[in-house]
DNA sequence: TCTGGGGTCCTAGGACCC
DNA sequence: TCTGGGGTCCTAGGACCC
C-alpha cells in the first residue's frame, strides 16, 4: 500500500496585528488602519502592521510613522498592544494543535504543520475554517514539500487563500524571480549575489555552492544555493523553543547628550531584563550592551559575568561593565542591554 | 524612508595554546 | 629578530526574520 504522502503547511494570519484590533473596533473594519509604537505618528516608532487599506496608500511594516502619516494622513493610528496579540496568537496556536500535525510556531502569527494527508487543499480549507471560527481572524496557507516551499506559497495564496508549490513547480513559478523573494535573502544578500553575477533564483540555483562558499562563508554559500533550488528542512519539529537570550532596548524620543543619564539609562534596562531574567528563573552569564550614536551608528560590548547568576544587582554591574567599554561619549539614540543564559 | 523591539545565526579576526 | 601550522575560544559586527 502507498504511504500517505508527507506535506508542509505554512499558516500565515493576514495583516494580523491590523485584523486583532478590527475585531475589538468593528467601526473600523474598511477604514486604513495602522498599529506602531505608542500611536503617535508624530513620535519615533515604525508601523508594525497596517491594514491593506492602508497599504493601497504605500504604507508597510517598517516604515517609519511619520512616513506613514504623511502617505495616509487618514489612517487611523494605534499603539501595539502585545498583551492582546499575544492572547489572540495563542488561541490560533491552540486550534492549530487541534489537528492531527506536529506544529512548529514561528512568531506571533505563523506556524508549520507537518501533516501526512492525500489532500493538502482540503486540509489547509479545514485549517482556514477553523481558525475562522475560534477567532475570526482570516488565514493563508501555503502547501509544500518542505519548509521554504511551504512559506513561499503563502504569499501566491494571500490574502485568505491556500497555494501549494513543489519541486516540480519551483522553477517555474519562482525561477525568474529575484533572489530577494528567498526566505532569507534579503536586500544586503541580494546586492552581494548581483555583484557576482547572480540576480535570478534560477541563477542562484546553478552556482557553484563551493565557488560560493568562497565568497561568502562555508555554510552560507551552500545554504544559499539550496534556496535557490527550493530545498530546505523537509520535517516540522514539535520540539518548544528555548530562547538563548533575554533583551530590552529603548529609543529616546530626544538624543541623549549627557552621559551619566546614558549609565542611567543603561542601569534602568538592566534591571528590566534582571527581572525578565529572575521571572524565566534560567540563570545569565553574560551582558552585552547596544548603543545606537545618532544619526544611526550602532555597536555592541559584552561582558562576561562571574557565573551563572539570577541576581539582579550583578546583572546591572556587568551592564555598567560593559558600558564603560565605550569611549565614545556622542549623543545616543538607543541603549539596549541583552543577557545570555548559560548553558547556551 | 530620518529608520522599533525582540530575537537568531554566521563570519572574521585576535588571543591563546601546543 | 624577520618568525610555522593548526585548533579553539571569545568578541563584535552583519544580516535576517517577525
Amino acid at each position: 500500500m502507498e504511504p500517505v504522502p508527507r506535506w508542509v503547511l505554512h499558516v500565515d494570519l493576514d495583516q494580523f496585528i491590523a485584523a486583532v484590533e478590527v475585531l475589538r473596533r468593528p467601526d473600523l473594519r474598511g477604514r486604513p488602519v495602522v498599529v506602531g509604537g505608542d500611536g503617535d505618528p508624530g513620535k519615533r516608532g515604525v508601523v508594525s502592521t497596517a491594514s491593506y487599506e492602508a497599504r493601497a496608500f504605500g504604507v508597510h511594516s517598517g516604515m517609519p510613522l511619520r512616513t506613514a502619516a504623511r502617505r495616509c494622513p487618514d489612517a487611523v493610528f494605534l499603539p501595539v498592544d502585545r498583551e492582546v496579540y499575544e492572547a489572540a496568537s495563542t488561541t490560533v496556536m491552540d486550534t492549530l494543535r487541534t489537528f492531527d500535525a506536529v506544529v512548529e510556531v514561528l512568531g506571533w502569527d505563523e506556524a508549520f504543520l507537518g501533516v501526512r494527508t492525500d489532500d493538502p487543499e482540503a486540509l489547509a480549507r479545514e485549517v482556514q475554517r477553523r481558525v475562522r471560527e475560534a477567532t475570526g481572524l482570516d488565514c493563508s496557507v501555503g502547501i509544500g514539500q518542505n519548509l521554504l516551499q511551504a512559506k513561499l506559497a503563502t504569499g501566491f495564496g494571500k490574502p485568505a487563500g491556500v497555494f501549494r508549490i513543489t519541486h516540480d513547480s519551483w522553477f517555474g513559478l519562482l525561477g525568474d524571480r529575484p533572489t530577494d523573494v528567498l526566505w532569507g535573502i534579503g536586500a544586503k544578500t541580494a546586492k552581494r549575489l548581483a555583484g557576482l553575477g547572480i540576480t535570478t533564483v534560477a541563477e542562484l540555483a546553478e552556482t557553484d555552492p563551493e565557488a560560493l562558499a568562497a565568497q561568502v562563508g562555508p555554510k552560507t554559500g551552500p545554504w544559499l544555493v539550496n534556496l535557490g533550488r527550493g530545498l530546505s528542512r523537509a520535517r516540522v519539529t514539535g520540539t518548544p523553543w528555548v530562547a538563548r537570550s533575554r533583551s530590552r532596548e529603548v529609543t529616546f524620543q530626544v538624543n541623549v547628550d549627557d552621559w551619566a543619564e546614558v549609565q542611567a539609562q543603561v542601569a534602568r534596562v538592566a534591571r528590566q531584563v534582571a527581572q525578565d531574567v529572575a521571572a524565566e528563573q534560567r540563570p545569565v552569564d553574560r551582558v552585552t550592551v547596544k548603543v545606537r550614536y545618532a544619526p544611526f551608528t550602532t555597536h555592541t560590548h559584552g561582558h562576561p559575568l562571574p557565573g551563572p547568576t539570577l541576581d539582579a544587582t550583578v546583572i546591572e554591574d556587568g551592564a555598567a561593565a560593559a558600558l564603560a567599554m565605550f569611549t565614545d561619549h556622542r549623543p545616543v539614540r538607543l541603549v539596549g542591554v541583552r543577557a545570555e543564559f548559560a548553558g547556551g
